[in-house]
RNA sequence: GCGCCUGUAGCUCAGCGGAAGAGCAUCGGACUUCUAAUCCGACGGUCGGGGGUUCGAAUCCUCCCAGGCGCACCA
């Protein structure tokens, strides 16, 4: 049995058919509450004409307790109008959990995410990274899966060691190395009596905690680089030009990658990135999702090879590429460098714009697009930020809930819907689908937009009709709590308060 | 040169095989309210361009044009 009224609707109708319905929720009302084209879709195969098999199926259709009206229209649309108590019904079973549990199977996924080397504070770009991945490890968990949320930095490399050189620098009094870190937050961490990496990964601890994101795993790349000598062996790799290689392009990747110097038998980064590989698929995750930005991309053929090389699917390897944040002062772009210190923090934008907002902008366009930040308008952008309007029908809700529980409702649900009632409920029983959709194609930024179109509805429905005193006041404090179930949920997978007031 | 992403309303963007959308901006209306951070209305589009596939293309294929990001023995 489908777990929500719009799927068991589908399922009846597509049994009547003959042939999978998915129902659609037309843009224009004259087209119904939900529309399919399986008439067209399944015409050729009967090779009959559309309109003809539309006529058929909405005749029977109609017969369904749930279906109020069936129209055929334009080349064989089947428009349906659903029954008052198919919406009674519907609006029973919007709890809590509404819309999760879903996977199929329950999977163990890791989603690694941000991994910004201790060399600074947390970019606005990896703020990106981690609004986005968080949002995505969020919906896997709601779905069903067992998600763990990793955060994997160097501790090792040359940038740590230029910036341990640049903070000594700093301590001494001396100019900085060539190439090194300037900035305000160097000469924070300069101030401090201890390690500077230990000190900035405190520092990152803190912003990302602070960001709503919460890591359940800290991996360093000294440990992992500690598993290589062990792994080497096992490597399909040949040794050529000074240099040791593996031999990834033929599974897969465009290159070979260059793994130890021959000379001084030093591991170059690609036999971390692939012992890390390992490393993930061996502690028992069915999938390992990265989370790069778009000037990583090149690593999906790599990362997908390792694993391949290493005897594993490499469709257990997932990476999630998402376009750059460019910050742009009075229209002219920064090169975003963090070493010249041209970057803009996260912190920053938390002081201009709040987390809320940070959030909820970092996450609302899809991941293939790139996003420009304005600071200049950072703060003009936030009384804009749509966040607000949602947020302010979640409150309005909680403030309807307050003053109803003084004088408890006694009401039946009314013989007839009003319109409004109508649009909101079906709105709610989209979340579903909505939901669903999003898991499937690691798309968070489907949240904001729905949750803005139930804010709508919602608002709508709060300015023409009466809930406490009115005779329907038990059904819609009922429909007021569905709303605010689904907004909260909406809000909590994006990482977004839901306020009880504002 | 090769690869990935993008080009939709004045601006920022959704939609990615089914009947063109939202926010902002601009203009005009609605408060004795369960919160006006709200609501209603108007304005606004050869969906970058050309070909193709399909009953049907913003959506798929192909070629152009424009922009972003890659193509390290840096991470």
């Amino acid at each position: 049995m489908p777990a929500n009224s719009v799927d068991r609707l589908a399922a009846k109708i597509s049994q009547i058919a003959g042939a999978d319905v998915e129902l659609e929720r037309p843009n224009d009302p004259a087209h119904g509450d939900y529309a399919t084209n399986v008439a067209l879709r399944t015409a050729p195969a009967h090779k009959r004409p559309p309109r003809e098999l539309a006529d058929e199926l909405a005749q029977r259709v109609v017969d369904l307790p749930e279906v109020e009206r069936a129209d055929v229209a334009g080349p064989g649309f089947l428009n349906l109008w659903v029954a008052r108590d198919w919406f009674v019904e519907a609006l029973e079973e919007i709890d809590a959990d509404y819309g999760g549990g879903f996977a199929q199977p329950h999977q163990r996924v890791q989603v690694e995410l941000v991994s910004a080397n201790p060399t600074g504070p947390v970019t606005v770009g990896s703020a990106r990274n981690g609004a986005y991945g968080d949002s995505v490890a969020r919906l896997l968990r709601f779905a069903g899966h067992a998600v763990e949320e990793e955060y994997y930095f160097n501790d090792t490399g040359r940038q740590v060691d230029l910036f341990r050189e640049s903070v000594g620098a700093r301590r001494r009094g001396e100019a900085p190395p060539e190439g090194g870190y300037v900035g305000e937050y160097l000469e924070e961490i300069a101030a401090l009596d201890r390690d500077p990496v230990e000190a900035m990964l405190e520092e990152i601890r803190r912003e990302i905690a602070e960001f709503r994101i919460s890591i359940d795993s800290w991996r360093r790349q000294a440990e992992i680089e500690a598993e290589v000598a062990e792994l080497l062996p096992r490597l399909d790799m040949y040794e050529a030009e000074g240099t040791v290689w593996a031999r990834t392009s033929t599974y897969g990747d465009d290159k070979d990658r260059p793994l130890v110097r021959s000379a001084d038998g030093s591991y170059l980064y690609f036999a971390a990135d692939i012992a890390y590989v390992r490393d993930k698929l061996e502690r028992g995750f069915d999938r390992a999702i990265y989370v790069l930005g778009a000037d990583h991309h090149g690593y999906v053929a790599r990362l997908k090879a390792a694993a391949a090389m290493l005897g594993y699917d490499p469709d257990r390897i997932e990476v999630l590429i998402y376009q750059l944040v460019h910050i742009v002062e009075r229209g002219e772009a920064r090169k975003g460098s963090k070493r010249r210190g041209d970057v803009v923090f996260l912190r920053e934008l938390l002081e201009k714009i709040g987390i809320d907002a940070a959030r909820w902008y970092l996450v609302s366009r899809s991941a293939d697009q790139p996003i420009d930040i304005d600071v200049d308008l950072a703060r003009e952008q936030t009384q804009k930020n749509p966040v607000y309007y949602v947020q302010y029908a979640h409150a309005r809700i909680a403030g309807i809930i307050r003053n109803a529980d003084k004088q408890p409702a006694a009401s039946a649900a009314p013989a007839a819907l009003d319109p409004l009632e109508r649009e909101l409920l079906k709105r709610l029983t989209d979340f579903p689908t909505i939901v669903a959709e999003a898991t499937e194609r690691r798309a968070p930024h489907a949240l904001p937009i729905y949750a803005i179109r139930v804010a709508d509805d919602f608002h709508r429905f709060y300015h023409d009709l009466r809930v406490i005193g009115s005779d329907e006041e038990a059904f819609r404090l009922a429909l007021c709590r569905a709303t605010q179930k689904v907004i909260a949920r909406c809000l909590d997978l994006i990482g977004v308060e839901a306020p009880e007031r504002m």
